[in-house]
DNA sequence: CAACGCTACTGGAACGCTCCAGACGGGTCT
DNA sequence: AGACCCGTCTGGAGCGTTCCAGTAGCGTTG
């Protein structure tokens, strides 16, 4: 650290070597309009055989702005955020804005905590891809900097932007897929009572009723998945099931495996948000799937909107798709 | 904006409000020895009234340290990256800094710009989680700040230290197993050319060697699936295989079943990684786990000792672990 | 009791940048 | 010709810290 550079070449440094003031050097370098195109190209080369690099810090402690953005994810392991991540840092790129990652570790406190940590270190903004940050961290958070929440609606107003899929349009998406293929016994599994699966429970039961079907939810934690396969083993059972989520699915889809129901041709299972493990379970599961880059893309657009003075906090809900794989066919 | 805080407080605002110098607030506040317990706390009771927060950008300027520490992952939604960076975050939190991950979609250029982009924003030294940063990223970063490497093991000397599983005894630990169940014949199936999959191969290679039996090395891109298929069906050919990852083994493992081979009566599969996958697929993957915790917190123990001035760069390995699920089984 | 050494505290420079008010020439307009 | 403007460039203040060289107050000591 003592024989390589001795310091990282400041914009003073360049303004000497150029022979101009810093304040051209730093006008310069951001591309400022009042400067002659002859200086600023000098001013750039020269910049560039010193190996100049604007300090961040400092920008940021003169500016306010660090033009760079932070993500807030509750679980890295899970590849919808990660989708959701490739989105964000795809827009924020292409507004010259750089992007760093919280990881809360599925803990609602370590979360917050990071939350705080990443608004301390000057992130222009935040985009929160977690259902699990406790609303109050929220607020504090949103009080500092402009938020984006991804993925989870809201009760009351905050000052807080929101983009997620649209719950009720996909349940709808899969009731009618099941439908289409003859069933008449679809039956709901939930297995939580968070805002995003309510919406799916809801909108099944919609669905249904429209149809002038019965609907029954059962619940994976009062032993819903062993009454459901009890019942599909019996000739006058359902013979579909729409799950909440992938991975309630795929635990039903193994589950009946192994009770030698036979899926798809004796019974229909779909899922939602086209996890990986959708793709890994035999049969492959069909799933409802979330536009996760688009939703990516459109929280950082509303973001970048709010850094750049925009005032209004809205909700952005987009359209999820259905993808067929092999745990659906028509009732035999 | 303009109702709520007019501006945060600074450090100034606190000392006015506590009738000191500003450089006694900053004292107190980092806990210096020179300070009389009864100013610190009147100091530190003023700071926390009006909701004081130390600006980090500010700090940085002015130390050159921010507190914080960069992680860089080629891939979030590998399970093994997020549990290395629990490890690195457990580790870091201890020391009283904070994290921010930046993530490069598996795509060198990107995370050679991520790498770029931390630095700038100023964090005290990285720990690079991805085998795919160009060598040269590498240095110019580790010329700027300490780096630590995690998982690959390097051929010439850099300015940068590693941590690593130690792929030579993990996959001593593959074909011990196999042999302790009975199995001779045993194949490597090899997917990729990079330092961890070949440290395996040939430690196979020498473990078969010195068990006196001969060794066989297919690789996938080879068909090699295929071949060590069709030799398992008849009754001279190989009885199990240890392949070089898991995501290797659940493919070999697919195509085993779906041609009949009955897994682990006829033929035992060993992985390696333990990902998420090995937990997925039926039966159980039996596979070798990396401890990857363990990774992060070494990797980021050796990061802060860097970053506390310790001039040595060193390489750990860690052992890993042998996970028996339902792959493997005695040979019939 | 002057000299000394502590402890507790202070003021200003420095970190590297942005922003603002203005300077300096050389047109253009009247 | 004087007033004015416009494009280009400059110097200094300021962002919120930390760090360094002091200073004041006070008890000890020879």
């Amino acid at each position: 650290m003592h024989s390589t550079d001795h310091a990282a070449p400041t914009i003073v440094d360049v303004a000497r070597a150029a022979g101009v003031s810093k304040s051209l050097v730093s006008l310069a370098i951001r591309g400022d309009a009042g400067v002659s195109e002859a200086t600023r190209t000098r001013i750039l080369a020269v910049a560039d055989t010193l190996g100049y690099r604007s300090n961040v810090l400092a920008r940021g402690l003169a500016r306010g702005r660090t033009q760079v953005l932070g993500v807030l994810v509750s679980d890295l392991s899970n590849p919808y955020h990660s989708d959701v991540v490739a989105g964000i840092e795809a827009r924020a790129e292409g507004a010259g804005l750089g992007t760093v990652i919280g990881h809360g570790q599925g803990d609602p406190a370590v979360l917050a905590a990071r939350l705080d940590q990443m608004l301390d270190l000057g992130v222009d903004g935040v985009i929160v891809v977690s259902a699990m940050l406790p609303a109050e961290a929220l607020d504090t958070a949103a009080a500092r900097r402009p938020v984006v929440m991804v993925g989870r609606p809201f009760e009351q107003p905050r000052r807080v932007s929101v983009v997620r899929n649209h719950d009720e349009r996909g349940a709808a998406l899969a009731v009618a897929h099941l439908q289409d293929l003859g069933h008449h016994g679809i039956v709901h599994l939930a297995s939580s009572h968070r805002a995003a699966a309510s919406a799916r429970r809801l909108a099944y039961g919609e669905a249904m009723t429209r149809a002038g079907l019965p609907s029954t939810t059962l619940w994976v934690d009062e032993g819903g998945v062993e009454t459901l396969i009890a019942g599909a083993v019996g000739s006058a059972g359902p013979t579909a099931c729409f799950a909440g989520n992938d991975r309630t699915a795929a635990a039903l889809l193994h589950d009946a495996l192994d009770a030698g129901l036979d899926v798809p041709a004796a019974f229909s299972i779909v899922g939602y948000d086209d996890a990986q493990i959708a793709r890994q379970v035999r049969p492959g599961l069909t799933t409802v799937a979330q536009p996760r880059e688009a939703i990516g893309r459109e929280a950082a657009r509303l973001l970048l909107a709010r850094i750049d003075g925009d005032k209004d906090t809205v909700e952005v809900t987009l359209e999820p798709s259905l993808t067929v794989r092999g745990t659906t066919a028509a009732p035999c």
